[in-house]
DNA sequence: TCACTGACGAGACGCAGCGTCTCGTTCGTG
DNA sequence: CACGAACGAGACGCTGCGTCTCGTCAGTGA
């Protein structure tokens, strides 16, 4: 039996500007107000727009403030690459993904710098609201869960696994070592300790993070 | 000013029936509907209990939960003990904490095993829905968070301290290591992939944890 | 043993936000 | 330019919140 449901609406005559409205109504408020708070109503208000039309377009408010987060996400890519370029000059057509990981040679400095950065990352509260409700959201909601690893995370941890790659051809890593897998001993540490508060997270603990993944808990 | 608060409950009348009907009541709806859908009026009105006991000894539904499962926990581990001690003779009085990480000499087979059991109570539906909902508000909620990793998952990590310790004396992880870090080097992972649905969680996965961390991604 | 008294079960209350709906109005498309 | 669907606005009934007020019941201290 063919649909007779709803008729999903016409995305032709969709409004561009309600759209980013809404994106930033909603990303302003989980930071002001936290996630919990932050209500559809809310956000409606917050972004001059009719209830409905936050309801014709997504399916709650978990997948809102995904959507608003991914473009958050790709507008800071974007701006990081224009940067980039104009320092450094042309590197291709406008990167979709943020740039790799610095291949120096030297492994362990490439790594320790980017976890730098990225505990920098972590602390930038403009980030660290929106993607802690998400992470949070994701751990109860499998789907969404999943939807926000495959577009957000996933494509960040495939930089490491070219750089373990590239260490691998150069003799710094064995080549037997599955890199997704290799990946996870620096990371998920410091994932762990951010989402769970489980210790404080600082540049000498991520130092020290690649120094005992790289050498190993075991004398030599 | 001296308070005219609220003034205190008086904890030496409280009824335990209710006590533990709620925490029934709080764990049974979490495992059926999901923490989400699980609500104060649901819990009191499945406890057969009136709204205001529950506002009398909580502060949320979060802590409801986290006491509910402290609880659980608490009677799990008596209950295993309990089993170890019939099959094995007495060990001193009922413990308190799980038991500690076997100690047979061989660090690297003795932390696959306790990963393998871990990786099989990660997958207990029972544990699993009201632990996720505890990770998932405690993501979001500082306060809730810290107070679900002391009370739940430091006392778990600190045998993983011990147990390095004792590997150390034995020569078998260098002097130098920080034991605290150490055991992130494959615990973090595992919460991880189970966390963010980042990857498949298998025994083979946690065996392959355990020998990256020992012996490091560098060649030897 | 008994009187006291505060916790108890039950449920009414006003409020906030949900998700659906119905208005005119506006604006993109053909 | 005419069409019509998406739009802003907001009313609707509903659910759950957190507070409150009832009798009733049971633990405590005399």
């Amino acid at each position: 039996m063919a649909s007779n449901n709803p008729a999903p609406p016409d995305s032709t005559r969709r409004s561009e500007r309600s759209r980013r409205a809404i994106y930033d109504a909603a990303i302003a408020l989980v930071v002001e107000v936290g996630y919990p708070k932050t209500t559809i109503e809310g956000i409606a208000a917050r972004a001059g727009v009719g209830k409905q039309t936050i309801y014709r377009w997504w399916g709650s408010k978990a997948d809102v403030l995904l959507e608003a987060f991914l473009d958050l996400s790709e507008q800071a890519a974007r701006t990081a690459a224009q940067e980039h370029e104009n320092h450094e000059g042309q590197e291709g057509r406008a990167g979709h993904e943020s740039q790799g990981i610095p291949d120096t040679g030297d492994l362990a400095a490439d790594l320790k710098l980017v976890l730098r950065a990225t505990v920098d990352e972590l602390r930038d509260p403009g980030f660290e609201a929106p993607s802690r409700a998400l992470a949070a959201e994701g751990v109860v909601n499998e789907e969404l869960g999943r939807r926000f690893v495959a577009q957000l995370l996933e494509p960040q941890l495939q930089l490491y696994v070219d750089r373990l790659r590239s260490a691998q051809e150069a003799g710094q890593v064995r080549p037997d070592i599955d890199p997704r897998i290799a990946l996870e001993l620096f990371v998920s540490p410091l994932a762990q300790r951010w989402l769970q508060y489980t210790g404080p997270i600082t540049y000498e603990y991520t130092d020290t993070l690649v120094d005992y993944a790289l050498n190993g808990l075991a004398p030599r």
